[in-house]
DNA sequence: CGTATTTCCGTAAACGTTTACGAGAACACA
DNA sequence: TGTGTTCTCGTAAACGTTTACGGAAATACG
């Protein structure tokens, strides 16, 4: 039986309006009475109902984050997203915001569940990620007006709304950079086949690079598949069995690399001395794969926190003195050299 | 701006209370009344305000599930509870309950998150993860009557509180019981320095078993560590100086068993060849390491249904005809043979 | 036809807050 | 002393629900 306001104020002998203005520090209470109040509110061990203060402020005070497990995957874990998270988290709570953490399940498109946040009112923003490059989540949530952030672009910018993403257009470019730069001439890209936005961005560095050395892309050298251990398994082959085989392969996903190099480690091809092996999105998977593999790296706990800075910058009632802004940002990726060059 | 029940109700001509039952699907409602609330809901896109609904019904339909992620480790990302958490999610969403997660800082002891949940009202249970053996946060849930339940087990036994656990101690000795049948008898034993409950059943398990084989332990060969990579790296030398080497380690941890193979291959010790390891909780970055370790595997989606059904049998709200239940587990881990042995 | 029962709905209170408004007291100033 | 200002506080409404209660109309029953 938890004490509300009435209690102190029974308590105290005073009106519940003055416990609240105590409370909130407003100006208009005498130092005395607001010394007396929180004394009370300590003893009676008091904290105010989240749902009243909700109700009557028309604010939850949190953010959700929707997090979306890898589409068919029960055991992965998505190691990218608790850096993340905690960056996000320690943020937003340096802003008395609670960032409450929504899941749907793995492989559906979280529209409903974004619904639900949004009509129920349980947050006072969202935060996306996994953007795609035509997002309905965006369309949705800008039509209806309600405040968000995205950890990643679409197609349709994003002028409205704070983002933040990773440069894969110029990672991808590196990539083909550096292989190009080690003889190879004959380089694979492989990422997801679903409409997320990172696959077209890295994809486009990837043919950009290409060009810029005067080297045709091939499209049998580009392969599509699912987003996990079992697409990079099933798609990696279709690019090895290419005519001329590729002396280099570019994943765009950690776990379709783990898939990959399953399947070259079958075909008897060692990454690291019979092809080059570069991933795009580091975790630690890369790391303590065998070979080790080089790999793009983000700094995911910096972004969390400054994804929530510039979420906190875009809503009124957070803002500081300067007003709303909508920042967007890019961050690079830093390259790990690793074994399987 | 979101419609409200008085919205419909203006715009049907009736009473609020006469909205709110047939939304509800009371019986004393016409059902031809209820059919045109139900239209008109659908047509102003009405859905019911969380804050308002908890605010009279004390309840907020959602769950909190308290996630820590690792001590000092800002890339580790946790691998362990995403499954977990979909399994979680799952069985609430049929019951029609949101899962919230709720963030801490790494490190911390996440009391202070727990007690903002719990006093602001933010969730019906909570759900805690890495009980520790003097565990604060269940005697403050206990004391206050706060709804929970737990993943792993306290010392202080769980009768009052649904658990759900692994069963540490069984692979503890199933693990000794393996290496002993192979010829190992000098075994050492790392586990992670906190108070976390099942560093001790691990190493009751691993304690009896030594003793059933007529082995004698010895101290030399157990050492705790940060649960961390880190931990692991840095605790392994000090088993592996021990007057009479060990031939075999077993780890409590994924995190400390990839530190400490790192220094075991510093040391020149091949793992699989000049030294067995055995970890006691799979991840993937077990199975992706060079060697691959062998490895002791959770059930984990399963293991978060489940637990959430133990919950809501516990939950006078959400128990089924037969009453609540408070139902305890301990679930088996199943050994995973790879190259480490 | 009279009464008892059922069906359906409106009224109003309640959940725990915040806050606009106004009023009384104290104080300042001429 | 009279007027204006400042300080402090109480009153009451409002946020969006749910629900106990009672009443009117419809139906059933003798």
């Amino acid at each position: 039986m938890a004490s509300s306001i009435h209690d102190l104020a029974r308590h105290l002998n005073i009106s519940i309006g003055t416990v609240s203005r105590a409370l909130n520090g407003r100006a208009d209470v005498n130092a005395d009475t607001r010394q007396r109040v929180l004394e009370a509110a300590r003893e009676l061990n008091y904290s105010p109902n989240q749902s009243g203060r909700s109700l009557r402020q028309g604010a939850t005070r949190s953010i959700a984050f929707m997090l979306q497990p890898h589409p068919g995957d029960q055991e992965y874990g998505e190691p990218f997203f608790i850096p993340f998270l905690t960056g996000l988290q320690a943020r937003l709570a340096e802003s008395g915001l609670d960032l409450i953490v929504v899941m749907g399940a793995p492989g559906d498109y979280q529209q409903e569940r974004l619904r639900r946040v949004v009509e129920t009112r349980r947050a006072d923003a969202v935060v996306l990620a996994w953007t795609r490059r035509e997002d309905e989540r965006i369309d949705y949530l800008t039509e209806r007006g309600f405040p968000f952030a995205t950890l990643g672009r679409s197609r349709s910018g994003d002028s409205s709304y704070p983002s933040l993403d990773l440069d894969f257009e110029k990672a991808g470019s590196d990539a083909v950079d550096r292989l190009v730069a080690r003889g190879h001439r004959r380089i694979a890209a492989i990422r997801p086949s679903l409409d997320l936005n990172f696959g077209y961005l890295f994809l486009d560095g990837y043919r950009k690079a290409l060009k810029r050395h005067g080297i045709e892309v091939d499209p049998g050298l580009i392969a599509d598949g699912f987003i996990n251990e079992a697409g990079g398994y099933q798609v990696t082959p279709r690019v090895m069995l290419s005519k001329d085989r590729p002396t280099a392969i570019i994943f765009n996903n950690d776990a379709m690399a783990l898939g990959g190099c399953k399947a070259l480690a079958e075909m008897g091809i060692r990454p690291g001395h019979d092809i080059a092996v570069t991933v795009i999105v580091d975790t630690p998977l890369c790391r303590y794969f065998s070979p080790a593999l080089t790999a793009f790296r983000p700094s995911l706990e910096p972004m969390g926190r400054r994804l929530a800075e510039m979420l906190l910058a875009s809503l009124p009632a957070f803002a500081g003195p300067e007003g709303t802004r909508i920042i967007h940002e890019v961050w690079p990726l830093e390259l790990v050299v690793r074994e399987s060059d």
